[in-house]
Order: C-alpha cells, then sequence, then structure tokens
DNA sequence: TTTAATGCAAACATTTTGCACCCTG
DNA sequence: CAGGGTGCAAAATGTTTGCATTAAA
C-alpha cells in the first residue's frame, strides 16, 4: 500500500508535477477504502469528516491524474457518476451490484481475462483494460422481499 | 424487428400507457440503427434529419421506458453518457471499444455467460444482466499511427 | 523564485421535472 | 372526454474550467 504511494510520487516527479497535500490526502483515501468504491462527492465527505476540507474540482482533478496514472481505476456502478478504487492490477475483477441494496462485492474472474484475450486476438485489437459489471439480487435481498 | 414493435404494444398496453407518435418514431430508430448505438441527442438528430422533430426529453422519457421495458439496453461506452441499442436478447454481447478512433465492435461471449452464471451461484445472487466492455485499439489505428 | 496546484465560482453536459396544452384510446 | 403524453423551460446532477492566490521544489 506505501509501495502505491511510493509509485505515485515517481509519475509525478517522472512528469514534472508536484506532491501536495491534496493529492496525498485523496490517494491516502481511495487507497484505504478498497471496498467502499466512494465518489468524487463521498471523498470529499470522508475527508471533511477527518477535518481534512479539499475543494471538488482539487478532488476531481486528482482523480483524473489517478486514473491518467494508472493507479486508480474509474467504475462505473450504475449510478449516474464515477466511483473510485484502487488499481493494484494483479487482483483485477468485476463488480457484482444488488439492484435492490446497492450492495457491490467483487470477484476474480476465472477464466473470463483468457476468453477475453482470445477476442482481442480474433478481432485484431491490442486490449488495454475491460470492465464488467454484473447485476443482481444478493440473497439478503431476496429473502426478506421475496 | 416488426415483432419487436408488437412487443413493445403489449407491453404499453399491459401497463396501460399509450402507444404515440413520438414513441413510435424513438424505438423504430434504435430498432433500425443496431450497429450505431446512438445516444439521446443522436436519436433526435437522426429523426430531424427525417423531418419527424421530437423533443430532446420526450426522447429521454421514452429511452427510460424502453429500457424499463427490456426492449432496449442502455450502454456506457465511456464517453460519459449512455448509448442505446434494441435488447433481442438472444444476441447478448460484449463491446470492444477503440481508445483512438471509439469505434464499437460487438462479440458474442463464448463461455463468458457461464462462467458469470457461475459466480451469481457462488455468491448467492439471482441475476439480472451484466454488462462487458472491452478497450484497446483496433488493428487500423495500431497500424496507421504505431 | 519559478512553476504548478488550489479554491471558488462560473460554465458545461447530460438528464430529469413542472406545467400548460395536446392527443390516444 | 379522461388520463396519459408532449414540448418547453427550468432545475438537478456530475464534472470541468478560468482566474487570482498559494505553495511545492
Amino acid at each position: 500500500m506505501n509501495a502505491e504511494f511510493t509509485k505515485f510520487q515517481g509519475y509525478l516527479r517522472s512528469h514534472g508535477l508536484k506532491m501536495t497535500r491534496a493529492r496525498e490526502l485523496v490517494f491516502r483515501e481511495i487507497l484505504s477504502t478498497p471496498g467502499i468504491h466512494p465518489n468524487a462527492d463521498e471523498i470529499r465527505r470522508r475527508l471533511r469528516a477527518k477535518k481534512k476540507e479539499i475543494g471538488l474540482a482539487t478532488i476531481y482533478r486528482t482523480l483524473n491524474l489517478l486514473v491518467r496514472s494508472g493507479l486508480v481505476t474509474a467504475v462505473d456502478l450504475g449510478e449516474g457518476h464515477s466511483h473510485f478504487e484502487p488499481d493494484w492490477n494483479e487482483t483485477a475483477h468485476g463488480h457484482l451490484i444488488c439492484l435492490s441494496c446497492g450492495r457491490v462485492q467483487e470477484f476474480a474472474q476465472a477464466g473470463i481475462r483468457e476468453a477475453i484475450h482470445r477476442i482481442g486476438e480474433e478481432k485484431g485489437y491490442r486490449l488495454d483494460k475491460f470492465s464488467l459489471q454484473v447485476f443482481g439480487f444478493c440473497r439478503d435481498c431476496e429473502t426478506n422481499r421475496g
């Protein structure tokens, strides 16, 4: 986790950018909430709760920077805005989203990675990334409301 | 294709809703552009080009209705707005998107469907739908610009 | 001390909504 | 002719940008 932070410093240095208080806070917040998938506003609220006030515009700028650097991934959970998670890419995964309570669960995609690679070769694409969301109803919601 | 239209009529009737000029035009436009994945504004422009003026608000309302009915699917191609395609679900598919030219190609997901169903069972979810986008660089873009 | 980063407010883009009028069933 | 549908304009979201000020390096 701290290795990730070092990568961020390396990225900034190699691009002539600066490590700032806001960037550190935002990135650490994402690193420390891997299962939460916060959106921009939630990141601001979480930091505010710790008495760390960061402007929303700065949060958006930092998020874009982190995504560009490859250290963070933007996820679309079907809510009309982006959610963010750390991208330690050893653990590429899809998201299983409950349509009733909104719970988000991650899963490793056994076999899916390979299937997608096969498709890339077939169609002549050099693949970069993929995004897989699965929607359904979790056991609790099925039990509680038929 | 006309069977789809009949389904739409059935859906409307069974929900106490009315078939209108706007609804017919929007749905037929989507049915007739399966590979295009238009967004709301593009649907309006295409209809306008045929001298069929429909208000954008009505187009959005109709799109939501069509998605609710299950006859149309909203697709996120990473452009910050939704694209729409007919959902003749025999041909469930993923989207292969070129990060350079934006070309969108569809592919059948051999084996992926099954892998996802296995995950649903494992995690105790009753699955509803899934969405798979793969990003990369198409052969033309790779050839033309290294 | 130089150059980039921040915060704020304004601008943008997409989508939704309130309301008076219109049309389908 | 009753109840849903439409268009328009306004509002609601989510995100980006211009600019004067602040802070890394």
